[in-house]
DNA sequence: GAAGCGTGGGT
DNA sequence: TACCCAAGCTT
């Protein structure tokens, strides 16, 4: 097992990428604001946002000081704005809970909204230097694969996933922090979900999968649907309410949202019509506080 | 535990 | 083109 620690971290060493939020001396605000947008989010779609987010909010009192239409404004086309709403509710109880402060331990920042597993062992672990048991989807398939010989992890996160990585996490404060942040770089670099880059691993000799002959995933990931959905009419308002300061007639969204046709609605069987369909979006959206309504319009919430 | 939740680039 | 998938969380 030294062996193999010794290999990944010495990869990761000599081929880490260069991301702003990992550079010396960043705040645990700044990791923090990297790991929400990051939650199935692309990196080189996320760097340019996060510029500008840090630039606007260098701490957490900054956003909290301002309304929730502003982060939803700022969140732009990044996907899922609720995580914009869980990051400025983060942000406004690290103010008035933790004195502005980033809380440092795990179990702490588990109970900010927004946070789960994942996001509260990568905070502790990347900003604040705790040897916690970091498990992303990134390091699931670096696991299946090199110590258990399959394509690809199961579909969930399993209980046995997080007791693996504690058993093959390296003793030492500083010996953990980089185990965790190599596997996971390996795991985006190389070891990815489609066409992995075996040839160059660092750990080809050691790993179960290529013992194996590299069998084919044993289930078919199904993939999420998108057209005609609830999620692109919801996406379609969003992007509206974004570029209106006065509220917007409900009307408007009747005429101006161009998301599909009742074409497109007869040839998915659907039995509801686009109006509907509309109706019940918005209603989502005003339910999960992300939009609300006023006698004139709709508008973000402040 | 499954379902719902945005977006856009790669294949 | 259509589908896959990206540092998940919540209900």
């Amino acid at each position: 097992m030294q062996q193999i620690h010794e290999k990944i971290n010495h990869w990761y060493l000599n081929n880490q990428r260069d991301l702003p939020w990992r550079r010396p001396g960043v705040t645990g605000w700044a990791v923090m604001v990297s790991e929400f947008m990051l939650q199935q989010t692309p990196v080189v779609r996320v760097l340019p946002v996060w510029e500008e987010w840090m630039k606007r909010w260098p701490a957490p009192e900054d956003l909290a000081a301002e309304p929730l239409s502003e982060a939803l404004k700022a969140w732009g086309r990044l996907g899922y704005p609720r995580r914009a709403q869980r990051l400025h509710a983060a942000a406004v109880e690290i103010t008035t809970e933790y004195n502005g402060q980033v809380p440092q331990t795990e179990a702490e920042l588990r109970r900010l909204p927004g946070v789960g597993d994942y996001t509260a062992a990568a905070i502790a672990c990347f900003a604040f230097g705790e040897p916690t048991v970091v498990v992303d989807t990134n390091i699931r398939r670096v696991q299946a694969r090199l110590f258990g010989g399959m394509a690809l992890p199961e579909p969930s996160p399993r209980a046995s996933e997080f007791a693996r990585a504690r058993e093959v996490q390296p003793a030492g404060r500083r010996e953990a922090n980089l185990w965790n942040i190599s596997v996971m770089e390996l795991g985006a670099l190389v070891c990815t979900a489609r066409s992995p880059k075996c040839e160059s691993c660092p750990v080809f000799d050691d790993c179960a999968w290529i013992a194996a002959g590299k069998p084919e995933p044993h289930y078919t990931p199904k993939g999420q649907a998108w057209h005609g959905t609830d999620r692109q009419v919801r996406g379609a308002i969003m992007a509206i309410l974004r570029e209106h300061e006065d509220p917007v007639p409900e009307t408007t969204f009747l005429t101006d949202l161009s998301t599909q046709t009742h074409a497109m609605y007869v040839a998915l069987g659907k039995l509801e019509s686009p109006l509907e369909q509309r109706e019940r979006a918005l209603a989502g959206l005003l339910k999960d506080g992300l939009a609300v309504a006023e006698p004139d319009g709709v508008r973000l919430p402040s």
